[in-house]
This record gives structure tokens, sequence and C-alpha cells, in this order.
DNA sequence: TCTGGGGTCCTAGGACCC
DNA sequence: TCTGGGGTCCTAGGACCC
């Protein structure tokens, strides 16, 4: 059996915990950015009046007006996340940690009648709450599928069990958009088909949907019949990508603030594939303009890299290959191709590297902003304007980046 | 004062190779 | 008397998840 269990409202519930002038009360956590503007989570109080993650806060307010907005702190959720899971390791070694706030457990149990399965799923929440005063809720079936569209049924608070005999009726009536993996865009289409409930897939056969969606439509087959994965994961998958992006604080077309924000992006996927000794070949740069239409250039490289320098020069590179029209708004930069060995690199800066170590151990020892590329500070002071000295400073840095100095003149600057 | 940030997976077209 | 079929890799975009 599987065991689906997911934190009520968890970043929302954390607060509530540590302050308790938030409990009972509509709360709004907003993402720790520069712009304030949408809800990562909201508690059951705000919920209540129909706000839901991921809406922006204007319009959270506008349905839930006395709500509190809280910043987000990821630290005390990390850690919160790790006291649940080790909580969770006492039942089971085969824990699947699916996100930072939902788990999977497969158990073998010896007697897989309802009332054992009830008081293992009340167990788990009564070990959960002792830790760390929070409410979960619990799904429980022979696969993942059908285990969280019961938790997700059941919450907040609750626990569901879906036995392998019951799954069909449980699907019947399920509407289409509840099934993880079926998002807005699929639910559509299968609307138009006439399918709003799961059970409502029987009448389709499988190389319809195979035609019309391809291995997606195969897929949601799969999956309206309530069927799914029936083993955990517990070793977590190698990454495939490390990525920052970052929506700015004013829509710009400057080109100095938009190299500073790659500039610092750049650094924040270095440093952190260096801490994990991951090495990558494809760096993309992602580009959202003031009117949300959006754009990515890409490159692959036939060597690995993984410091600062080198992906700010491609992510700058693939920016001017871009004619910049409108305003942007949001900057994102990622490295894939990963790979966890070293190829050698016949351009090999030996006494680069270095420095990159020793800036990584002071950074690791005084704090991720004690040393950094010095362009990364130029979006920081643009607001209020930079003066005649910096705007000076950043153009060269510019110029460099942009491959328009000869190496002489570059390490002159 | 509309619409964050971290990811994975899939597709489609084109270049290129045998 | 026009140009098959198999494959891989690359780029750009989009759906979906938390």
């Amino acid at each position: 059996m599987i065991i689906h269990v997911d934190m009520d409202a968890f970043f929302a519930s954390v607060e509530q915990t540590f302050n308790p002038f938030l409990r009972g009360k509509p709360v709004f956590v907003s993402g720790n950015t520069a712009r304030d503007s949408v809800i990562a989570a909201c508690s059951y109080e705000a919920k209540k009046y129909g706000v839901k993650s991921g809406m922006s806060i204007v319009e959270g307010l506008n349905m839930c007006p006395g709500a509190i907005i809280v910043r987000g702190n990821p630290e005390k959720y990390i850690d919160t996340s790790q006291r649940i899971f080790n909580v969770l390791k006492t039942f089971t070694e085969k824990v699947e940690l699916y996100s930072i706030d939902e788990g999977f457990l497969e158990i073998n149990p010896e007697n897989m009648r309802h009332e054992n399965l009830m008081r293992l799923g009340l167990s788990i929440k009564n070990a959960i709450n002792k830790e760390t005063s929070l409410t979960c809720s619990i799904g429980i079936s022979c696969n993942k599928t059908v285990a969280k569209i019961a938790s997700d049924l059941c919450k907040p608070d609750g626990i569901m069990i879906v036995n392998e005999s019951e799954i069909r009726e449980f699907m019947k009536t399920l509407p289409v958009e509840k099934v993880p993996g079926i998002g807005p865009k699929m639910a559509e289409q299968l609307n138009l088909m006439g399918i709003e409930f799961c059970g409502q897939i029987e009448k389709i056969p499988l190389s319809l949907l195979k035609k019309k969606f391809g291995v997606r439509g195969e897929q949601v087959w799969y999956l309206c019949h309530g069927m799914g994965e029936t083993k955990v994961r517990i070793q977590s998958p190698e990454p495939k990508s490390f990525g920052h992006s970052y929506t700015l604080r004013n829509d710009t077309d400057d080109i100095n603030i938009i190299l500073s924000v790659l500039c610092r992006l750049s650094h924040q996927v270095g440093m952190r594939m260096r801490q994990e000794s991951y090495y990558g070949n494809v760096v993309t740069v992602a580009v959202r303009y003031s009117d949300f239409t959006a754009c990515s250039k890409r490159k692959t490289y036939p060597f690995w890299f993984n410091d600062d320098q080198t992906i700010f020069r491609y992510a700058s590179s693939l920016i001017f290959t871009e004619s910049i029209m409108k305003k942007i708004r949001l900057l994102g930069v990622s490295v894939s191709g990963i790979h966890k060995r070293y190829q050698m690199n016949l351009f090999r800066d030996e006494k680069r590297e270095r420095m990159l170590k020793a800036m990584d151990a002071i950074n690791e020892k005084y704090g991720n902003d004690t040393v950094f590329p010095c362009m990364m500070l130029y979006e920081q002071i643009a607001y209020p304007p930079v003066t005649k000295t910096h705007a000076f400073m950043f153009s060269d840095l510019k110029k460099i980046s942009s491959g328009q100095f000869t190496g002489a003149q570059e390490k002159q600057v």
C-alpha cells in the first residue's frame, strides 16, 4: 500500500505555530522576492474566502480583505520539513520525499483491513503533530495517484482510504482536473470531448487518446482509470538542471541592469553547482517581457563548466542575440546538460579555479553575500540612479561581457 | 498594485550522419 | 530523370508539478 502524507497549508501553518498572533487568522505567505506579488501559501482561514496559492496578493485581498501578509522564511520550512521526514522514517524506510511538504510511504501491512490502515494513518498524523504541532492529510491506496487524490479530498486534517476494489467507484465521479498530471489545458480538451469525470474515460478507447494527445493521452487514460506508480523512490534522482530567475523590481530595458541581473543569477547558479560538484554544458536564458510574452535562448557547448564567469559570459552572449524591443519583467539563467564529473577542459584556468574555491570557502564561512562579482551590484544600486563613475565602470563591464575588448584591455579594466 | 520561483518532461522542426 | 530511411543532437516552446 502507498500512503501519501500532505501537510495542510504548510508555509502558512508553520508561520502560525511560530507566531501565535497569526493563529486563527487569514494569513498569506508571500514569496521572498523583490516584488511581493503572489501568494505562495495561505491559511485555512483565508482559503474559506476562496483564496488559493498562486493567486496574486491583490486578487487575494479582494476576496479576503483582512488577511495578514507574511514574508516567507524558507529556512524555517526546510527545517520543519526535515523534522517531518525524520518522523515518517520511523514508520518505514521506504519514504519518498516528493516535495517540501509531501511524502509517499510504502507499507506492507500484514492486515490490510480498514481499521488497521486507519489506525496507522492516525498514528502517523499524531507523530507529526507531536513533533511540529502541524496537521496533515493522509491518503492511502494501492498506488501513488489514488493516494494523492485521496489526501487532497480529505483536507484538512483528514484520512482517506481507497482500497483496490473501491477505485473504480472512486474515480467514477471525480472531475478530471482533480487528477495530478491533468492540468487546465488537458482538462479543457477532455471537457470538449465530453469527458468531465474520470469515469467517462471508460467509453474512450486508449488508442483514440494516444492518437489525439500522444504520450500524454496514454498517461491520461491510465490516470483516469486510477492506475499509477506503486513503488516509492527512496533515492532522490540526479538533478537535470540548475536555474534561478528573478522578477525585476521595475520592468526595464536598461542593458546595464539586465547584465547585472544575469551576473547575479549566473553567480547563484554557479555556486550551487559547485556546492554539489556538478558541471553542465548548456546555458539557457529566459526572458519575460512586461506584456508577459516570453522567450528563451539556449546554447550547447562542447565542454563542461560550473564557474560564474563562464555561465555569465554565455548568458550575456545569448541575451545579445535577442533584440529587446519591449521592457523586460523577468530574467532567468539555467544550466543543464549536467554531469557529475569534470571532463578535462583544454581551456581550463587553474588560477580562476583557485579563486572560485576561495570565494566559495569565504561565502560558506561568512554567508553567501560576502564575496561576489561586483557587477551584481549594479541592479541593486540602480535605484536611486547611479553616479557617473558607476555608469562608466559598468559600461566597461558591459563591453567585457559582450566580448568587445581584447584580452589585454579586459585585464586592464 | 494582475500574474513568483524551483523544477521535469514532451514535442516539433532542422541539421547532420550513415 | 529528383531527392529513402534510420538515427542523434540541438533549439524553442509549452504543459505540468509543488
